[in-house]
DNA sequence: TTGTATGCGTTATCAT
DNA sequence: ATGATAACGCATACAA
């Protein structure tokens, strides 16, 4: 009993079989053909013996692991509040799962730098799936320099690339844009913050695009993604001059400042001003009032991921970025009288 | 250049060095003494060359893998509203990574049933780490009949053993009760839900020893996590015969049903009722008043998590289950007049 | 359709 | 203090 426990090998599988080594090795890879009735065979006694071929050695032989690494840059508060990001690990590792990959994951940030040293140059992974990576991040530098392959989700900005998906930020900001022009904000903000993502060179880029002809675009950007940042930021705009009626804010979290603010300024929230926020989490919809904001679509960005990266590994690079629509969620604090 | 670039093995660094090959595995494995020049010979060609031994042949090798597994038995919107799941995640493969294991990630349920075979019949783990272990999760039945180690946090019903980090849910539940008793609070609740967790079951049994001596013990059942199913049971509590004037609930989701609760009952929070939460989230600190909640430290359980792991695998087992303490954080919902 | 023999890059067991 | 060489368990080029 204790020997057959998992310490089966091809060579016991083989001898009971009566067929060589290589015979049981093309049954399990189905990398040749074999007898059916010799197959079988070879799976009657692989079954009996409980055998599966050690990873291990699979690696050792081929070179390959069958191992991703994933790492998500944001941590902490963000990652706890962004269902998107709450749902892209799971989501993830599902997706790699079917394409028969283990999952190795990687902290962001200068913490990690002695992670990825062991994970990168001992060749333990294929490749790596990067999400909202930033251009300096220690793990982003070593695959860069040992060339091992990646796809992000989102893109690294100053780094050109094919193989990324991310959700369709141009045509959400456009979609924004038309309800609270709808709703009668016709002088919209946008609330952002300043962090080197693509995600957010995009929305100040889209932003800008769609406000060209109108007036100048109003951008006001909080110093972090801290519902506190996004208070004072949303205030001071809100009586300076020409201030807005309405802010678009690239995270739920800034949106439930730019509430506070309004209330600060003596606003009401939908009527004087309009609020809409991103990503659709818990926050938005406990907050008073309810958060009209943007629903995205983790699964759908994981799996398509998850492919890229795979045929990028496989050779079968003929993939272009993907871009994953989202659903605008109206709700009261857009909800203008009249 | 394109030859140097990770693909040098231990021949080219024992030849560099003019020694042999198991010199050149001593020195990076330590496992016995070398005279120092030659060892700063040999670095010093392993540095030149770039050399790092690789890790799927030291695996075929000593038949160790350096991975672990890791699975978070609760997934959606309780883990993204819970800090103390958020933190654990990049916590524990922070410590994994000090202690040199890399970290492959499981999802919880039925679905991962597919990733659990390769993962533990082809031995690419050395072992596994729970959180909330459920007895019959795909993966905890799979690591219990190959025989691999592992350690819990949390630990599993039914199932003894040693191997377990926690936090203190019996003193939690004491110190709730003394806070609340200060507050004048006389006939509190225990909000709960119905679920085959151990803490769910610590929970219930610290409130039943806590209560016995003075009345029967108070336990409202809701039929999940949500804040729907807290508001529900705990307003048929309100209105019931001999209702009570507190609510200790065993996550915040539950609290903010509470307070729901409450104001529907015509009562205040909380001059009429307590309200008290735990893990201490961000809907704590962001409701209507500010529910008092537990706070819990992620991080501390993490590290001693992963150190009860490694001393098992090596084989170093004296440890015994550790208990980490946590900290009542009072705010409005307790804060009763007079 | 199947088998033989070599390689993958280490660690570990003996030697010296 | 250091070496030679046999595992480790598979995949695969080459043969038959």
């Amino acid at each position: 009993v204790a020997s057959a426990n998992g310490r089966t090998t091809i060579f016991e599988v083989a001898d009971g079989a009566g067929v060589s080594i290589t015979t049981v090795s093309h049954v399990f890879s189905g990398k040749r053909h074999v007898n059916s009735e010799t197959r079988r065979r070879v799976l009657e006694v692989a079954d009996r013996l409980a055998y599966r071929p050690r990873a291990t050695a699979q690696a050792l032989a081929t070179g390959r692991t069958n191992t991703l690494a994933l790492q998500i840059s944001v941590s902490g508060a963000e990652l706890v509040l962004n269902p998107f990001f709450a749902s892209l690990l799971p989501a993830l590792s599902l997706a790699a799962i079917e394409r028969e990959y283990a999952f190795v994951y990687v902290p962001p940030g200068a913490e990690s730098a002695s992670f990825v040293e062991p994970l990168v140059d001992q060749r333990r992974i294929d490749g790596a799936l990067l999400v909202d990576p930033i251009r300096d991040d220690p793990f982003v530098l070593a695959l860069e320099r040992s060339n091992v392959a990646f796809a992000s989700v989102g893109r690294i900005l100053g780094w050109n690339s094919d193989y990324w998906v991310d959700n369709d930020h141009a045509a959400i900001c456009r979609k924004v844009l038309v309800h609270l022009a709808r709703r009668g904000y016709n002088r919209p903000a946008l609330l952002t913050v300043p962090m080197e993502l693509s995600y957010v060179a995009d929305y100040t880029a889209a932003f800008r695009a769609a406000a060209a002809g109108s007036s100048e675009a109003r951008i006001v950007v909080a110093s972090d993604l801290s519902e506190r940042a996004a208070e004072a930021a949303a205030l001071e705009s809100l009586t300076g001059s020409d201030p807005p009626d309405a802010f678009f804010c690239i995270h739920d979290q800034l949106g439930l400042g730019a509430l506070r603010a309004a209330a600060r300024a003596g606003r009401s929230v939908p009527d004087d001003i309009g609020v809409v926020g991103m990503t659709d989490s818990l926050l938005a919809s406990h907050s008073d009032p309810p958060l009209t904001s943007v629903r995205v679509f983790p699964e759908r960005a994981a799996a398509v991921a998850i492919d890229l990266l795979d045929s990028l590994l496989r050779g079968i690079g003929t993939n272009v970025p993907a871009i994953i629509p989202s659903r605008l969620i109206a709700r009261a604090s857009t909800a203008r009288r009249g």
